[in-house]
DNA sequence: TTGAAAGCGGTACCAA
DNA sequence: TTGGTACCGCTTTCAA
């Protein structure tokens, strides 16, 4: 690899010009650049990222830690936040934290290593602890904080929504699976859901679950086996709705006549399912922009009046609810 | 962030002392050595990976390149890489590469500026010129290739097998999706496909489709507009066999009795499709994992014997296909 | 067994 | 407009 030195003697100028004429500061002869440029090209010159970073304590890099990257709504945010990224040419280094915090600790402390100027963390843990003295803004994604700026989904309404669905499509038991309880998200989704249900006064039993694939099917199984009449589920995302969805077709269930199902995220495989499955949606891959957005104001130094961004969730109507007349 | 020199002062030697102490390299005095690790727990010290990586050219970073973090498939290689990686200290900084070379170059040069010691490539690009005169090892994983070193499922087999199943299961007009003619698993494949089904003599018809998710409803139905009374379909993947099975409901088709579908990779979500999806199973997470020990053999440069891993597949009967008697 | 010092590849200050 | 040089934090040689 070539280095500046080399550049600077085939240049016939110091590495001090020629530092100057890569980074566009300070002065330097049009000619002079003309000379360097021709150097660079010839030796196929790439400054080393590495030493740059030693000095101005500051790399390219931008850090994303997901909790689960087999959760298909990860990698959609992931999306989001690495398009941003690249078109205002900054690195991402993706992290999975695997839902463990002794990962996501690993990552942490490998990032600050490598100097990155920026994280946005997605995990689900609500100990944030271990994200206080950075020396770099953070973004928290998929959750909120008070002391850091965040970017989310309405849980509140989404939950709200779910149930309201359910009600409106004449659901009289319904069971609501609760994600995990140290997530934010899936907090408000179940505060959501159970106010709307109380005022509706119907019927629910409640259910915690996790939100990966592995356990998924358990949480299914046990469903049917402790509420076995109930006519409506609202899931804790759409992995488990699949889960649910594939036992309730073991039991011989006619959905959404016998039981309606409503999912959480709408991933790109709910619409695949059978019958495709009616959801919550989240805007994952805008939800990923946003927060690369609000990282790189941060990054820049501005001022941001709304360090909390709350997106809509909205309603996708498949085929696991009953048709209805709209009325709201 | 305390640097050696704070951790010298404090336990009152020189930084040279401290790099042995840290390295276990040349000689520290027993007591000297308690001194520092006093000095360097109270200072809560972590050496500073940049400044190492800059003397030494080598970080303890790995590259992974996935060629579609939205395929459920990939995120399960990086699981196992990632697996492998951590236990042996190692750290793995994912890039996705989005099916689209600018990015994987864009990739391949950030790897190279941030020293990383050792990568790993998913990418289906055919060309690999971009790869040679790295500086560091390189793993093709889920390819193969005569120069470098690579892990991957038998594509042969898959092929065969898929056709194989169908034939025994009596379908008279099968259609085999291809996948990206630039991905050499993908030719395999379908040579083992097309093979069989020559040599059983039976009729097909070919389509060549992409493997993503935005345009798998595209190719399911010009699937069954340019071939409807297809009775077989041999997907491409398990989201285009997802695509398939989809449309198929919509146009009413039994399965498995009318149409008998098989899938390849065996993602997590296959097993919640209705019906549950047979496919030919990849083994993604110990490919993975394959590819990460191979990847450290090389970087320990030990000799390897077998620089290409050929791992094998299998069929995964559920019941998109019909129920028959085994008798192979 | 220890420490002084050079150097990894850059950047930026300051003097020329 | 340019170049000499100190320095970023660490490792390693070499002399003490």
């Amino acid at each position: 690899m070539a280095t500046i030195k080399d550049v600077a003697k085939k240049a016939g100028v110091s590495v001090a010009t020629v530092s100057r004429a890569i980074n566009g500061k300070g002065y330097v002869h049009e000619d002079t650049r003309k000379q360097i440029d021709e150097a660079i090209r010839e030796l196929n010159y790439k400054p080393n990222e590495v030493a740059r970073s030693l000095f101005n304590k500051k790399s390219r890099l931008i850090g994303l830690i997901l909790p689960d990257i087999r959760n298909p709504f990860f990698p959609e945010l992931a999306r989001g936040v690495e398009d941003e990224m690249q078109e205002h040419g900054f690195r991402l280094i993706i992290g999975n934290a695997d839902e463990k915090l002794e990962k996501e600790l690993d990552y942490i402390e490998t990032f600050k290593q490598n100097n990155v100027i920026g994280l946005i963390s997605a995990t689900t843990n609500q100990v944030l602890a271990h994200y206080e003295n950075l020396s770099f803004p953070l973004v928290l994604l998929d959750r909120t904080s008070d002391e850091h700026p965040s970017v989310y989904a309405n849980g509140l309404d989404g939950g709200r929504l779910a149930a309201k669905e359910l009600v409106n499509r004449g659901c009289k038991r319904i069971s609501v699976l609760k994600g995990p309880v140290e997530t934010q998200t899936a907090r408000d989704r179940f505060k959501g859901a159970v106010d709307e249900l109380y005022t509706a006064n119907v019927h629910f039993d409640v259910m915690t679950t996790s939100f990966a694939f592995q356990e998924a099917e358990y949480w299914a199984k046990e469903l049917f086996s402790k509420y076995p009449d109930t006519d409506g589920v609202i899931a804790s995302n759409d992995v488990v709705a699949a889960a649910v969805l594939h036992e309730a077709h073991r039991l011989g269930k006619q959905i959404p006549e016998e039981l309606q199902i409503i999912g959480y995220d709408d991933i790109p495989f709910s619409q695949f399912l059978y019958p495709p499955l009616s959801t919550i949606r989240q805007p994952a891959y805008e939800m990923g922009r946003e927060a690369a957005k609000l990282l790189i104001k941060f990054m820049d130094g501005k001022k941001v009046e709304n360090k909390n961004i709350l997106l809509p969730v909205q309603f996708i109507e498949r085929q696991t609810t009953r048709k209805v007349e709209r009325n709201d």
